[in-house]
DNA sequence: TTCTAATTGCGAATTATTCGCGTTTGTGAT
DNA sequence: ATCACAAACGCGAATAATTCGCAATTAGAA
């Protein structure tokens, strides 16, 4: 949390060598305010129409790429996006009825993640991982 | 393995409630020979026009609501299916250059899955979980 | 064999994602 | 300040992925 302010967002933005544009700082305020993961025509939509389509995906890539947003998969039709700089890493508990989504941030995945990588034959890093949880709520449950 | 039969498919099915069609067969049966996750249209294609979209989508929703089959996310802008039925349990190795997939057997996350769920506050159950690993595969680093 | 609910196939509608291209703009260098 | 230029944008349209309605078919139980 600690301040996401515009002007922590620019320094992100150019300490990976992007431009601070209008766009990618309402995006990036967007994914700050919400506490779950966000898909595109939702960040749109929260836009009223300021953000265009064809630049949120490609500002997504670019921050994807530089790690300040990660592409989270919650098993719809449609990838979903959330805030990774500033944030404890985590993973999710997903309803599959209701899509509610509770974070989860007790798993350690790092040494695992150094195993996988020894025991390969074919890999030579890896840069990250997902890891989510799939099951349904208290309310979505009779 | 042991003999991924059409009889082997067609219990799967009824087993679990569901008609032992054409259609699902072969979709099994595509998916059993692949060594690594697929995406529709990749099944559509490999199946020479004799398998339909339209059920395509609907027999992987059946199937995977009864566990047969499991949606893999890799990242790319559609979702991947691969067979559960008759496989060993595991997660993958994805290269984020050239789409490489490796198995990954090892890890056991089933005692975290439990851990997970009791520190939950909201949750009553987990059904299952996705774990990809993103990284390079020896060919793509330079 | 007959019956029926489940499943299919088609065609079209939605929705998601990507692309080309001319215009604008953030930013480092002047 | 202001200039120059690559980076980023916005538009509109193309492509790709997913879903839908409905009439026809069919697997499997009776």
């Amino acid at each position: 949390m600690e301040g996401n302010t515009k002007a922590r967002f620019t320094l992100l933005l150019h300490e990976s060598g992007h431009k601070a544009t209008p766009s990618r700082l309402s995006l990036l305020q967007i994914l700050a305010k919400a506490d779950h993961p966000l898909s595109i025509p939702n960040i749109l939509k929260q836009s009223d129409g300021r953000l265009n389509q064809a630049t949120m995906y490609r500002a997504l890539e670019a921050l994807i790429e530089v790690g300040i947003v990660r592409q989270i998969d919650m098993q719809h039709a449609h990838a979903h996006y959330e805030l990774v700089a500033g944030e404890k890493h985590h993973h999710h508990l997903i309803c599959k009825h209701c899509s509610k989504v509770e974070d989860v941030e007790s798993c350690d995945i790092a040494d695992i993640e150094c195993t996988v990588l020894k025991k390969s034959k074919s890999f030579a890093s890896i840069q990250n991982h997902s890891l989510e949880f799939f099951g349904l709520c208290k309310k979505c449950t009779i």
